[in-house]
DNA sequence: AGTCCATCTATTGTCGACAATATAACCTCT
DNA sequence: AGAGGTTATATTGTCGACAATAGATGGACT
């Protein structure tokens, strides 16, 4: 099982306080999962029964859901469930591929040796899943491991971005386009690649290592997309 | 003169609609231009009175200035400007490096040739401007240098990501950090390298030059906070 | 019949008031 | 006098009502 030490993943790690942080987590969720379509119109007066509480925090939640790019908003329109589309995966991609391949040559630097020792820890845990091929625990596993080298980079903005913003999105297209498949397997074994240039503090390699993962991934991803 | 075909740069693309829209973009340059000042609490109540508008439309405004950045919010406690620390300039110039990067190397690949033949009638008028080294001048002509290769990057995650996410922020450190100095010529020069890799669809050099630029101008800026 | 214009309706934008929470001031007890 | 707890106050969170706008509906004119 998880570590204790860390936060359960995908539901963030700031914990709701207010009745807009509620509601906001709870939203995000319906919308990554697909139990609110994507390209679907988000009506204020809708949400606000729905949900049980005022059209107030409503506008709240939605405003930090075009924060991390979930909705979009037009003057007097309203909101909107961002569409999914195979030139958007892309694009959102390729920004992926930069940040996270920067997050493993920062990780690679700067994490702790006990970070390290963790991020082993936890690859040797999922290897037990992955022979069973569990894949939805694969898929929680897969946010996890990029979760921790995400926080390995010590780098607050860059965070910030992938963790608040983009992370999200990122989902959303992973979930509502399925993820099993066969590439289960070699995708664990790019992790512990990545994880054994972190280890040997090759910053380099575990750029490139990771950049090449992502880029597989979308890979698959777009594969689905297009068929 | 600048182009009539393209906006005013630093103020938004997108014209203010709503009384929110407005207050966001008020608010928004008083931060950045230092009016605000850095790592000041932000009252409802006082930002209400001082604009004219109900608390409702402040709120909606800090809730777009925490999208980009610019101020921190704590549940029942309220909102702050960010502040600006040696730390936080090193991990914001770093995403830059890699954001910024990525988009010369896409501009190199996607831009139209109409693109690089205005990016080129740019950096012409700039030169003028440079001999009589108008300093003010300099800062917006580099804004627009940027934001034209942000743009030709054809992607749109990328875009937002730079334009309505951490540029203010990097403005905000660049014009309370004061901007001139001897670096405005040698800054000129690397701009139309990083052009010339451009026209010739160089990709890589594209991104080299772009990645060397920022961590010149960083190292500029770094200088400055430290002393 | 089709197009243009006016009205009507549903949705979003804005407002002021009330409720809940955190911080500050004060008071009590050791 | 200092520490702990308690009330007071100021600020944020939430709510329902009203104003303003966009899109729909319907009508008049060519």
């Amino acid at each position: 099982m998880s570590q204790a030490t860390h936060q359960p993943l995908s539901t963030n790690v700031i914990q709701a306080i207010t009745s807009a942080d509620k509601t906001f987590i709870t939203l995000r969720t319906d919308i990554v999962e697909g139990r609110i379509l994507a390209g679907s119109k988000l009506s204020e007066a809708e949400l606000s029964t729905k949900y049980g509480v005022s059209r107030a925090v409503i506008r709240e939640a939605i405003s930090r859901l075009m924060a991390c790019h979930l909705v979009e908003r037009k003057a007097n329109v309203g909101a909107r469930v961002v569409a999914l589309t195979p030139a958007g995966l892309i694009e959102l991609y390729q920004v992926r591929e930069s940040l996270e391949g920067m997050a493993a040559r920062l990780a690679a630097q700067n994490m702790t040796s006990e970070q390290v020792q963790e991020l082993q820890t936890l690859l040797d845990s999922h290897a037990s899943a992955v022979k069973d091929s569990q894949s939805y625990y694969q898929e929680a596993g897969d946010v996890d491991f990029h979760y921790r080298i995400i926080m390995g980079s010590h780098n607050a903005q860059l965070i910030t971005l992938l963790t608040e913003g983009i992370y999200h999105l990122v989902r959303m297209y992973r979930v509502q386009l399925g993820m099993a498949g066969p590439r289960v397997t070699t995708a664990f074994a790019e992790h512990q690649h990545i994880a054994q240039a972190i280890a040997n503090r090759d910053a380099e390699l575990a750029e490139m290592l990771m950049r090449r993962h992502i880029t597989y991934s979308r890979q698959n991803i777009e594969h689905k997309l297009l068929s």
